[in-house]
Formats: structure tokens, C-alpha cells, sequence
RNA sequence: GGAGGGGUUCCCGAGUGGCCAAAGGGAUCAGACUGUAAAUCUGACGCGCGAGCUUCGGUGGUUCGAAUCCACCCCCCUCCA
């Protein structure tokens, strides 16, 4: 079963390093075994760069494993300086406090409750951090790491070294904290594996060796790959920002339209992070489009398994259904109840008031949030590339925003379907 | 506390009295080509339809005129104590 797991995740090319390579798979054939991954509320939705780690807890737990996710109510606090260029600024504890509870929830849904012995669990660093004074802090535990290894950490170099930047003391010591966490588990719930993206390989190491100081045992350590994407470009942010999680923040249409764009050159390597289907099935896949000329399936499989699972079936049916009433349809194919539908499964919609429209097209359209300024709908606009109900418009219409809008081309005589270059859509409806 | 270096438009980074809304690169947006890809080419890129308006850490000042000069303040970095 285990050896299986390692194989899978191998061939799936999501282990990085690990520690404890010659014993790990042994130990975890050995039985249940309790591992974990922390999360720190750095805001109030995690984003898709920790989906693999989320669905590594769940791979885990389908290999009969215990997984433990810990929301780092503690750590959050401190900020984790590893491979970041700057100081950041703290958040007060009542904010991170919010965040906590959001993230617990989110994190919640990956993994399973209710299985048994492999039942997942979520724990919160600050249950056992509050309480430490910094006197035992620094005697028991602090006692235990050299600053000159420390320093030497591939994660905090670059601060230490690199001119025009610093680390204060409160972020160096989050190793430290990272530490004890592991350590502490350890010794709550004999959890003997953490998994993490591969910046936080110094900080599980350091955890590794504090475990091993003030417990005398031996544990492990799994880091998965920085995803990276063909083009160079930093993974999970698009032009709208960041891809969420939460529903609120990225809708699931949206969420599902970021799966549709991803480059061919990483889709199956994406399907392999992000998805359970089988290496081979994913192989077949590849196959399949290589043969075919065309647009590939992968975008499509990638999409509909990855929001499903992060928004259900409900949210991957309304991801689908914008999807192909705007792009694989035309309007006037909707009834009346799939436009209000569209709206509801989160199609970014505003109402406007016919009696008091802005002077220009610029002005609403920048205000809906469908660009970030005047200027660029005018440049849209000057080049064909905005539509009203299928209606092409042009720099000339600028002025004429009633024109625009007239009651008789609405459709169910309240709706505009706005189109702003290939992918922007906007609904408006008349109040 | 002392000495030195630095804070420019989303990011990096030029700019040291007018020719600066500020070079160049990146990111981003739009168009062409396409497959709602990639690559490439083109345009936009402080705000405003426009006249115009508001920027170069902050506040005052010098000047006809300041991102550029002066004073004070804030923040960051390095070294010393």
C-alpha cells in the first residue's frame, strides 16, 4: 500500500527531497502512520499554491494514513522568512485570529474526518505556543539550535547576505517555532512525517533535528517541488491576481477558466500535481491529443477534476455552464432563466440605472471592474473589441452611453451581455 | 548613540534645476495570427472622452521654474559602539 503511494507520488513527480529516505518507506508500510502540513493564515483564503500540499494530505489518507493539518495560529503570527526578500509587516492578532478560522474550515475540506484510524485532524500551533514563556522557551528549546547552522540555512541566506535587506529577530526565530511544532506533534499525536512545498525544507529539517534532541526519535520529512510553469512566470497568479480558494474570492468560474488557459507544456504535468487520476490514464491522455490535431483534452480534464475538487459539483456545473453559454453559444439562446442562473453561479454582474448613466462607456465599464482604467476600454473600444448583446462597438459610441443601452436591445428587456476583449465578460442589468 | 548608503510611476531601474508624466526592461491590458494555447508582431500602459489634473518617502523653503537645490522629519540597509 505504502510502497505504492511513494511509487505514485514519485512517478507523479511530487516529491522533491526527503529525509530519511532509506527508512521512510519501510516505516510507512509499517502501519497507520499520523503526519502533517502547516498552513499560516497570511490572509483569509489559502491560494492554489497550497492545493498540492492539501491533496498530498489526502493522498496520504487514501494510503490509509492519518493526516494532521495544522492552521498556524503561532507561526502566522511571526511570519515565515524563508526564501522571501523582505521583512513583512505583522497583522494584528485579532486579523490573523479571523483568518485562523477561515483557513480551518477551508483546509477542512480536503481531508477526511471520519475514516477510522486514518481520521484527519486540525490542530492550531497556538494551543501549544500561548502558553510558553519565553524564559522555557529559550532554556528547552532554544537551547537546542545553533545560530551558526541557522544562519547557513538556504532559506534565510539571501536575507542575511544580500545588500539592501535584513531579517529581524522575530522572523529568524520562526524556524525555531516551526521546529517545536513538529516536535510537539510528536509527542500529541506520534505524527512522524511533514510534508511541505521545498522552501520549507530548512524549517522541517530543523524540526527533524529538535524532535530527535528532545524526543530521541527519529522522524521524517517530504518536500514537493515548486510548481513552476513553462513560460517563467510565477504560478497561480493571473491578470485578475491571485487564484483562490474561497468561492467568495475566486469564483468557481473563474477558478475553472485558470485550468482551461494552463499552457500545453504543463497541463499533464499539472494533471499529475493536481488531480487523482492515474499516471497512466494522464499518460493516455497525453497520447490521445498528440495524436489529434488541435485543440488537446487536457485543459478541459484538468479544469473540471481540480474544481470539483475545490468547489464541489455544484460549483464545477455553474463554472460549465458560463463557460458554455459564453463561449460555445450565442446569446439569444438563453431563456430568461439561464441569464439569471448565469448571474447566480457568479458571472460578474452590476445593475445600472438607465435615468442616471456616467457620460461615457469608459467610466462604467472601468467602474464594473471590467478594466483598470478609461484608458484601456477606450483602447478596446477603438479597436473592435467590445460588444453589447453581440453588438460590436466602436470609439464613436463613447459618448452615446444611452444609445448603448436602449431599452429595445436589451434582452428579456433588462439584460447586456458585455464582451471587453476575448474573455471579459460583465452582465449588466437594467434597474 | 556614531559613520556611511538609500527611499522614483505595479516591480526592477535610469534620471541630479527647464527639452520629465519621467529612459530601458519586466509584468499587465488590447489587436493580428490561433485552439479561450505557446511563440511572434503591433498598440496601450498615472488619472481624465477631452480641455486638463495629480505624481518621484513626508513637511516646509529657495527659484520665473524642482524628482533634481536647502532645512527638518519618517522609513530601510551596511559598518562601528
Amino acid at each position: 500500500m505504502s510502497k505504492a503511494l511513494l511509487d505514485d507520488l514519485r512517478a507523479r513527480g511530487l516529491i522533491f527531497q526527503v529525509a530519511g529516505e532509506e527508512d521512510l518507506p519501510r516505516w510507512l508500510e509499517g502501519g497507520v502512520r499520523t503526519l502533517y502540513c502547516g498552513f499560516d493564515p497570511t490572509a483569509d483564503s489559502l491560494h492554489i499554491g497550497s492545493l498540492v500540499p492539501l491533496l498530498m494530505l489526502r493522498r496520504f489518507q487514501l494510503a490509509g494514513h492519518k493526516p494532521l493539518a495544522l492552521v498556524g495560529g503561532a507561526t502566522g503570527m511571526i511570519g515565515d522568512p524563508s526564501f522571501k526578500s523582505e521583512e513583512r509587516k505583522l497583522n494584528s492578532p485579532e486579523v490573523i485570529g479571523g483568518w485562523v478560522e477561515k483557513i480551518r474550515k477551508q483546509v477542512s475540506r480536503f481531508i477526511d474526518f471520519d475514516c477510522g484510524a486514518s481520521s484527519a485532524e486540525v490542530v492550531n500551533n497556538l494551543d501549544w505556543t500561548a502558553g510558553l514563556d519565553v524564559l522555557t522557551f529559550l532554556r528547552d528549546i532554544g537551547k537546542h539550535f545553533s545560530v551558526n547552522a541557522m544562519i547557513q540555512k538556504e532559506s534565510v541566506k539571501q536575507r542575511i547576505e544580500r545588500e539592501g535587506s535584513g531579517i529581524s529577530f522575530t522572523e529568524f526565530t520562526y524556524m525555531i517555532l516551526q521546529s517545536f511544532d513538529f516536535a510537539e506533534l510528536h509527542k500529541r499525536y506520534d505524527c512522524t512525517l511533514q510534508l511541505g512545498g521545498s522552501d520549507q525544507w530548512g524549517n522541517i529539517t530543523g524540526g527533524i533535528d529538535l524532535t530527535r534532541r528532545i524526543h530521541g526519535s527519529q522522524v521524517f520529512g517530504l518536500t514537493m517541488p515548486l510548481i513552476t510553469k513553462s513560460d517563467g512566470t510565477k504560478f497561480g497568479k493571473t491578470e485578475s491576481g491571485t487564484i483562490w480558494l474561497d468561492a467568495q474570492r475566486t469564483s468557481p468560474y473563474a477558478f475553472y477558466q485558470f485550468w482551461l488557459g494552463v499552457a500545453d507544456a504543463d497541463v499533464y504535468r499539472f494533471l499529475k500535481y493536481f488531480t487523482f487520476l492515474d499516471v497512466a490514464a494522464i499518460d493516455a491522455i497525453e497520447a490521445d491529443d498528440a495524436a489529434r490535431d488541435g485543440r488537446p483534452e487536457a485543459q478541459a480534464i484538468l479544469a473540471r477534476e481540480v474544481t470539483r475538487l475545490v468547489h464541489g459539483e455544484a460549483g464545477l456545473e455553474a463554472a460549465q455552464r458560463i463557460t458554455t453559454a459564453l463561449f460555445n453559444g450565442t446569446l439569444a439562446e438563453l431563456s430568461e432563466d439561464d441569464v439569471l442562473q448565469l448571474r447566480q453561479d457568479g458571472l460578474p454582474a452590476s445593475t445600472i440605472d438607465r435615468t442616471a448613466l456616467p457620460e461615457t462607456l469608459t467610466q462604467l465599464f472601468a467602474d464594473a471592474g471590467m478594466a483598470a482604467s478609461g484608458k484601456q476600454v477606450k483602447d478596446a473600444l477603438g479597436r473592435q473589441a467590445v460588444t453589447v448583446n453581440d453588438r460590436t462597438l466602436g470609439l464613436e459610441d463613447n459618448g452615446n452611453v444611452a444609445g448603448c443601452f436602449a431599452e429595445s436591445d436589451a434582452v428579456f428587456g433588462r439584460f447586456y451581455l458585455v464582451r471587453l476583449g476575448k474573455k471579459k465578460y460583465h452582465l449588466f442589468e437594467a434597474g
